[in-house]
DNA sequence: GCCTATCATTTAACATGTTAAGTATGCCTC
DNA sequence: GAGGCATACTTAACATGTTAAATGATAGGC
């Protein structure tokens, strides 16, 4: 009928369907955990730098506020995580894990760099490297802020 | 503290970070039209093949049915959309664009392809034709053959 | 010390994502 | 031609995505 861009050239399209293919088997894998694939992130961040406020959790955890808020609320009330004031600026919160977080954390980690390992071995490290670096590009040339 | 895989090389996180940047002036675009993203994605693909069952639209819209029931009973309900039995299975509806869905593809597709052309113009086309490449590879290699 | 703009986070409202279960129809086999 | 199974959705329930607005705290200018 009409011929506007063909899906095979819609770079959102092949970007969402590449995310879907690759987290296809992580999903079932963080349920048994009773874990949801953001509040995966979320631990994961925090398991990385011991404490940090939420504004710079969402950026790193990719996640936008108010998403973040219903999560930190759902996690802290698990006791994955635990929630302080900021001593200095009473608008931040600090966020850590708690032991129980580091433990699941500890537990889900190796199952997840597993599923990490199953993707290298079925794309070639080299071309998993290559489109590592051309991600980043766009995501440069996109203009998107990135922090670490 | 811990050292499980860098965020910066974990390809979900990396192509969620890629889309949302590439997604990022779509989305305002789309709204002033009065339309989601996904809504959009069901107009282009039934503008693309005139008719098509639910399944099929699902997949090429790369939504799951659930979703893509509500989004037709809004759409449908909006009058971009018709839906009609199918004549020989009566479990399926073939769903086609109505004149005003043809219309606002006609409004909106524009738009798109410039967004899509701000796309290339910041990020080489060739460059892009790699991604693109790479990024059918990386679909075909993790796509399950089979299995649910 | 106020005023105001900004920042950090939350709340609200609606749309979609995700899994499980439900409903209705079609297919197949005995 | 009745059972049994698969298919094509739909519904339900809960979690997250997205935008706008609200709340409370801070920083600067005056």
């Amino acid at each position: 009928m009409s011929e506007l861009r063909d899906i095979k050239h819609s770079l959102p399209m092949l970007l969402l369907q590449a995310r879907e293919a690759a987290m296809a088997k992580f999903r079932p894998m963080l349920r048994s955990h009773g874990l949801t694939e953001q509040q995966w992130r979320v631990i994961r961040v925090l398991a990385s730098v011991d404490v940090m406020d939420a504004s710079q959790l969402a950026k790193a955890s990719l996640l936008l506020a108010p998403s973040l808020t219903r999560i930190l609320q759902h996690l802290v009330k698990q006791e994955f995580i635990r929630r302080d004031a900021d001593a200095t600026d009473q608008r931040k919160s600090v966020l850590c894990l708690t032991v129980k977080g580091q433990q699941i954390y500890a537990v889900v980690g190796p199952d997840s760099e597993a599923l990490y390992k199953d993707i290298e071995a079925k794309f070639s490290t080299e071309k998993l490297n290559t489109l590592y670096q051309l991600l980043a590009e766009l995501n440069i040339a996109l203009d998107v802020p990135f922090e670490s």
